[in-house]
Order: structure tokens, then sequence, then C-alpha cells
DNA sequence: TTGTAGGCGTTATCAC
DNA sequence: GTGATAACGCCTACAA
């Protein structure tokens, strides 16, 4: 005897009676004696009958099953997306399908192609860097199939986003180390061509317009690898001349000031007395340095769930108004800790 | 029209055939004209034709789905063997269907249901810390239904796993704290009830018979949480008395060596020179935080890479013999950084 | 070389 | 109240 190869058949025989009675029997559809009721489920119980899913889907075509298309399942923040999704499908009653492309196109392609065979009610991406031509996501959301972009979300029309506010928590930081008395503010960015560095930047130029405080260009500096290498030398160099010194880091990416960090106190510079340090993302290892960084937290689980309750929303609606052109845009969280709390 | 619609009925319909040879000619079935087979071809590209996979794993009750079964995605060494997976199912044309039990044997047992109900084609299984009754995998493994445990295998006859030679890791590490000069070592424990604890302790209680060392059974804490703080406060008491204080910790996992350091260092004493400090899993955080942490790293990807190849060939033998009672065991390697280099 | 007729497990529709 | 039948999309004896 094999797995899970109890049928409705099975039960419909040995109680002799027609399996739709047994079907209709196990969901208490009206029209059925209580009696036949409960001497079907009694023995479907004893019986341990689970009803196969995929007789069900080709049914109703209908999977229950969620497609997950992420770059990259080794990431910190990517997988506490993931984390999020996992719930909300769980309470849900769906189930996730992870497809990873590594950034690469090409898989991202076939996953969708996957994703299609199956029956897969929905799909959440965040697609990969490579990325430029979505004709692969367009045909999906042109057939009012369910998508839902998350993190990186693309410029097309007429489609579902949730991604972070990226302006604001870096605008939110910048402000802290402002009030915590902080003046002469370094920005470590991230890469040019990532949109989110660029918000992030203007984030810290608002912050520092809208106190008064002058924005200087050699005050930028960009750190395209963001290893912690890279800015502790870069850091070195600039705190080295107690004149021209800046006062405070706001740093792009919390490994960036960590690296930061290293180089202000190897100058013998003291933390946050001398310089206060935030950084962007809150990466595990934020609260368990010293002094442990302040940081602007990224919502991921939160991202996860609200990027899988958009698109439950949207499976279940399918077939009335389909939900289009919405962008949720999360908030961050400025977590202040021991390296810019001066007070 | 809607997206993946077209069945081979409509091909056969467009072209004046019955199904079963539109099915043949896809398959390049023999017997078929050629004729007949590029007509049915060019067809169904350009109707771009798919498959439909439900329906294929309902006729073939197989669904080329493998299940992966994992206590937490926001792990940075599970995240790592989910990715291992995901490389070798894609490689071999299978999907990965996601469960994230969150230590709860309950969600671990609906998975089961889960997997079950699918007709996935086999399991990968590291279970959760709550998990003391097998019973919901024994009935899979007793129905030669394919199983691999991975990372935490259980006490169970006949069973595959994939597992990372804990023993000898903790060997080494405490091989290495003795080399050190070190001779008073605290292991701060893992969860009694996986048998990853165990192993490390023996592998510590081990090292140190060998070295000649005395195996204090005070010096053997459990940490069943895991977190910084419970070690931190662990060892804050147990460093305190200069008398019977030891000189080094060898920790199950990085999180808990995390704990230790703090306390250690805020009690005033050195690290390494006062005490050195080794962990496990080689977290992102340990090379970033002050003074590096020395650790036992882990293979993930590469345990995720075996375990799935391993399912496969299960997979694929089901009919024939199916392979059992198979272990594998990878080897660690040992990390050394500034927590414990003291020469 | 091709078509016909089941059947995988379930449920919706009709009939009795 | 219950049973027979068809259908979801595909494959595969068996017929022709």
């Amino acid at each position: 005897m094999k797995l899970g190869q109890v049928t409705i058949k099975d039960i419909a025989k040995a109680l002799n009676i027609s399996s739709s009675t047994v079907s209709r029997a196990l969901k208490d559809y009206p029209g059925i004696s209580e009696e036949t009721k409960s001497r079907v489920k009694a023995l479907a119980k004893e019986m341990n009958y689970r009803p196969n899913a995929v007789a069900l889907s080709l049914r109703k075509s209908k999977s229950h099953t969620i497609g997950v298309i992420i770059p990259e399942v080794v990431h910190f923040f990517f997988s506490t997306v993931i984390s999020g999704i996992e719930e909300v499908a769980y309470a849900n009653g769906y189930n996730v399908i992870l497809c990873q492309t590594n950034e690469k196109v090409e898989r991202e392609i076939s996953s969708v192609d996957t994703i299609i065979s199956n029956q897969i009610d929905g799909l959440l991406v965040s697609y990969s860097k490579e990325t430029t031509d979505f004709s692969h996501f367009q045909k999906l959301i042109d057939y009012d199939y369910p998508v839902v972009f998350f993190d990186r979300a693309p410029e097309l029309g007429d489609v579902v986003n949730v991604t972070v506010n990226d302006f604001s928590g870096a605008y939110q930081a910048v402000q802290h180390l402002i009030s915590q008395g902080y003046r002469e503010i370094l920005h470590l960015a991230g890469p040019k061509n990532l949109l989110i560095s660029k918000n992030r930047k203007e984030g810290y130029q608002a912050a520092l317009k809208d106190a008064g405080l002058e924005i200087r260009e050699d005050r930028i500096i960009e750190c395209p690898l963001g290893t912690p290498e890279e800015s502790e030398e870069i850091c070195l160099k600039l705190f080295s001349d107690p004149n021209e010194r800046p006062d405070a880091v706001f740093s792009s990416n919390d490994i960036a000031a960590l690296g930061a960090l290293k180089a202000i106190k190897s100058l013998g510079l003291e933390v946050p007395k001398d310089v206060g340090v935030v950084g962007f993302s809150n990466w595990q290892f934020a609260s368990m340095i010293d002094p442990p960084l302040s940081t602007v937290s990224q919502p991921g689980f939160q991202m996860g769930e609200k990027a899988a309750q958009l698109l439950l929303e949207m499976i279940d609606q399918k077939e009335a108004k389909p939900t289009q052109g919405k962008e949720v845009v999360l908030e961050t969280e400025l977590i202040v800790r021991g390296s810019s709390q001066r007070k």
C-alpha cells in the first residue's frame, strides 16, 4: 500500500455508496443524511483519507500555491521577505513555490514558464539585476494574471508593487544626527546606478537643507563596493585632519558604516562622543557590534507580508475587479543605538 | 483569452486531427509522419502551448516538485542550504516548495500533510527544535516515500541524512583553543534534544580528554534559547569569580558566543589575552565584530546540494531499490580569527 | 500512421 | 437523499 493513496472511490467502495455521495458528505453538502455523513467521515478518518490536491487543482484550475521569484535566498533582507511571505501564505492555506534566479534573466524567464505550467495562482517578484526587458512579466500582467513586485519595482504601468521609502528613511537618520548636535555629516553613498542610492542621498540632502545646514559635495562619497575595507580607508583619510573633520557619518548601508566605525575608533576618536554613525538596513550584526550601530531598519518581513496579502487579494478578486497600479510604500524605522545617541 | 489556456485539444481542433496524435507528435513518438509532427510543433509554438503540469502530475502521479521543511528561512546557514537545494533542483527540472516551521512541530505536521496532498515527489527535512516524536516522518519512510534529513538528523533507523561532522568540528575548535594555551574551557551547549548539540559536546569532551585535561560537568552549560542575552547572563555569573573562572569559551553557536564576548569584555577581561572564544556556524557577523570571532564554518550550500542530489536519486530509484540508511557527513572548517589567536 | 476509449481524483449537473 | 455521468488536460493501450 502506498502513501496517500486512499481516494474517495475507496471509501465509496467500502461503504457501498457512490463517490459523489462521499464527496458531498465530506464537504457537508446539504441533502445528505446525518447517518451517511457520519459514517463517511468516520471511515475517512480511519483510512487516513487526504484529498488529492493535484486532482483538485486540475478540476478547479486553482492550485492554492503562489510563486516567489527572487534573486538570491542567501541575503538577509530577501530571506526576511520570504519569511513574511511564508507566514501569510501559510495562514491562508497557500503553499509557496520558490524560484531563485541568481540575478540571471534567463532563469527568470524559465521560472515564469514553470509558474504558468503549474497553474500557480499568483506571483511575487523581485527581478534580477540583469533584467531590463520586462516582457515576460508584462505578458502575465496583460492577461490579468496576479503579479506583485516587491523591493525592486519595474517602471511599468499598472503594476502592483511594494517598496520601501528610502528617501524618508535617510531623511530621518540625518535629522536624528542633527538633533544629537552633529553638524558636519558625511554621507557614504551606495552605487550610483541604483535607485535606492539616489533616494537615500536625496533624503540626506533634504534633511540638511531643512535644518539650514550647508550641503557640501565633498561630504558625499560614493562607496561602489560597499565593503568595510573600502569605507574604512575612505574614513581614515577624511577623519585624520582635525580641522576639516566631519563629526558624523550617515552610511547608505551597514557594512560601510562598520568600516567607518573601525576607522574612527582606530584614530582614537570616540563614538558617539566625537563622532556619530548611522547605517542603513539593520543587518543582524548592527546590534551586536561595539558600540551598537544606529541604523534605518527596512521592514523585510512586513514587506513580504504586505506583498503576499496584496497578491492573495488579487487572486480572490481575479474575476471581479483586478487590483491595478497599486503602489505600497513601507516606512522604514530609525533604530537609535549607541553609535549616535549622544544625550 | 486566458493565460496558458492552450491545450492539446485546441491544437488538435485547429489541425483537424485527434488529440492523441498531437500528444505523440509533441513528444516525438515513433510512428508519426514527419509532416504531421512539424505541423503540430509549429502550431504549438505559434499558439504558445505549455503542457499543463497539473494534469501531468495527476496522470503520472509525479509532480517534479520537491518539498523542503525548514525551521527558519531567516537564518544564514539555512538560507545557504536552500540555495544549494534550489540549484540542484533547477538543474534537474524540479521545483521547490518551501515550508517554514518556525520551530513548531505543529506546523511541521501540517507541512507533511501538504506534501502528501500535493503529490510532492520527495522531501528534504530539517526538523524543529520542538520535535521529539518523529511519527509524522516515520510514516512517510515506512511507505518508502523519499525523505532526506539534513543538518538535524533524527535517531531513526534506515534514514538517509546529510549532516556536518559536528564532532570533529567541535574537536578541532577545542584543540585549537588548547593549542593557544587555554586550559579551562567552558562549553555553551545547544538544545539537548538536537543531535548536533550532543555531537558538539562530545567533540568538546574528546578534545579535552585527548589533551589530558579534566572534563568538568559544571563547565558545560546548556543554552536552550541561543540568544546573546541568555549566554551573556550565564557568562557574567561564571566569569565574575576570579578563582573559579574559565579562560576560554567554546560555544555551540555564534550567537551565544557573541553574548559571551559581551559579558567577558564588560567584566574588564581581554579577548583573546585573558579569555579565548570560539563559536560555531560562521555567521556573517562573526568576521565583523571586535575582536573578530573564531568559528567553525559549516558548508551549507554543499549540504543543500548533496541532500537534493540524494533525494533525486531516491526519487528515480523509487521502484527499484530504495536508498536506505545512507549517511553523508560533510567536514567543517575551523576559521581562526582574533577572538582566539593568542600567539 | 492515426483515432478511440478509458482513466488519474475530484466535483458539478442532472436525473431518479 | 443518492447515483450516474461528464469534465478538468494529458497519456496510452488497443483498434483501425
